[in-house]
DNA sequence: AGCTAGTACATGTATGTACGAGTGGAGGAG
DNA sequence: CTCCTCCACTCGTACATACATGTACTAGCT
């Protein structure tokens, strides 16, 4: 707090008392005052500071929260938060090419950055295909579907839910409904099957989580997500499977690169 | 609030007590029984339903509002937030072959969605380089641009602001540096002159807005933007122009094609 | 008919109080 | 010295109250 020097409130300002003390610290922030980790000064000390009652400070504070600049830790304080270092994906990861190194694309990935990739709670089923599922894959109504579902950790730290939806007429009875799907993935398998790969046509969106995903990707307040859903399409045309992916949007900057022509 | 049937709160739950009134109205939201558009009963409702006081209330509602499924309007009362219908970015959208319409793409992408496409706040000036913009140019530091600024709106809304930086050298005394960048957009233009555009770089974030940018897009509260960053590489190798935009994460979704091989 | 002021009701802002619950250090007991 | 209890400090939840401000309808005047 003692090298912080923070503003007073303009009581006569149109804007509100709150919004203000937020703009202050989110400059303090900004200008590198208050660096990423550090402790913002405790709601006592701002009370004081500024004189108001903690219910205007809350909301302040409420709002860098919303905004995904701070964290509150309970019984110890607000703390800027600390972005993980970004993790950049390149559109041509599921390229062939890639694949032959015989690992999946997340793996081989991660150690080449340097950090420790794992996935777990992995689940594999056999469903009805939902109206959207059907629609993408080109399957009639109610035909059914392997699911694949899993989620990537980094170092420890969950960055992304995935699963994955491949016709039963495919993937039934074939290592793509097995937990290990074998070197190089399931898009390996498909090609080893016969299926072999044409494009991808990925969707994106981006908005907040749901509280199932903030719960799985233990994402901080304020802190929205990428919803990727990719379509592989087999040289024959047809969708041969279809990728529905949830990724922390802290973590991840999509890269595309596109022809001119 | 004759027809939605709130469960009351159950008191001895570790849940606290305005999360579980946020739950119930988020599934009431959920089920359709509040439907987009449709008054989320007052305040004082439901204050009067749950017997709980003003600010546990309204902690409940800027939880969903914080999760971008509500709008509050002062005076009036909060709102289920209708979404606006998407628009699908295709990544070819800026291919030689669209461009020869001679319009530029928003206004044709728009105007074949039926939307009225229009433009505003377009300033044009002459600046030094920021780091990362000279980086992306591959300019020296220092290194002067042209920047053009727009912002997109459809039917009145805004729903885009984009900034330009094409190299002084290339862009300095021809039609890019003026207001209208004629047929076919500031693209044409340079292959006009001479730079044939072999591909683009897109890298694409998503965050929440700043303050400027919500004021800008007219943001509710709890939308998230995309950040795209798009780079234009001519034949030379050479990057002559980077576009950086801003696009309300509700009314966009971008979709890419990519090859397999 | 058309304007105006009043009124009821909506959310926004702000203060005050109280207690609950997690964290971490100080200080005493062993 | 080590361990453990206690306490001070933190944020979390919940209550009560007051007044400000925007909206929409209505009664009444012109």
């Amino acid at each position: 707090m003692a090298d912080l020097a923070l503003p007073e409130v303009d009581p006569t300002s149109d804007r509100p008392i709150f919004k203000q003390i937020a703009d202050h610290l989110r400059e303090a922030i900004g200008r590198g005052d208050l660096p990423p980790g550090s402790k913002v000064p405790s709601e006592s000390q701002l009370m004081a500071h500024y004189g108001v009652a903690r219910m205007t400070l809350r909301n302040a504070l409420q709002i860098l929260q919303s905004e995904g600049l701070t964290v509150a830790e309970h019984g110890r304080g607000v703390f800027v938060r600390s972005r993980p270092p970004v993790r950049r994906l390149a559109s041509d990861r599921f390229a062939r090419r890639h694949r032959e190194r015989g690992k999946a694309a997340f793996i081989a990935e991660t150690e080449d950055a340097g950090g420790k990739p794992s996935v777990d709670s992995l689940q594999i089923n056999e469903t009805k295909a939902s109206a959207d599922v059907a629609k993408r894959l080109g399957l009639a109504k109610g035909g059914r579907v392997i699911v694949r579902s899993r989620r990537y950790l980094i170092d420890g730290h969950p960055v992304e839910t995935a699963v994955s939806y491949i016709p039963s007429e495919i993937a039934r009875g074939t290592q793509i409904a097995q937990p290990d799907s074998g070197p190089g993935g399931i898009y390996a398998r498909l090609e080893d099957m016969g299926h072999r790969l044409d494009r991808f046509e990925e969707e994106i969106r981006c908005r907040m989580p749901l509280r199932e995903e903030a719960k799985a990707l233990r994402l901080a307040p304020g802190v929205p997500v990428f919803h990727l859903v990719r379509t592989a399409f087999a040289e024959s045309g047809k969708a041969v499977e279809i990728c529905d992916t949830v990724m922390s949007s802290d973590v991840y900057v999509l890269m595309y690169q596109l022809p001119a022509r």
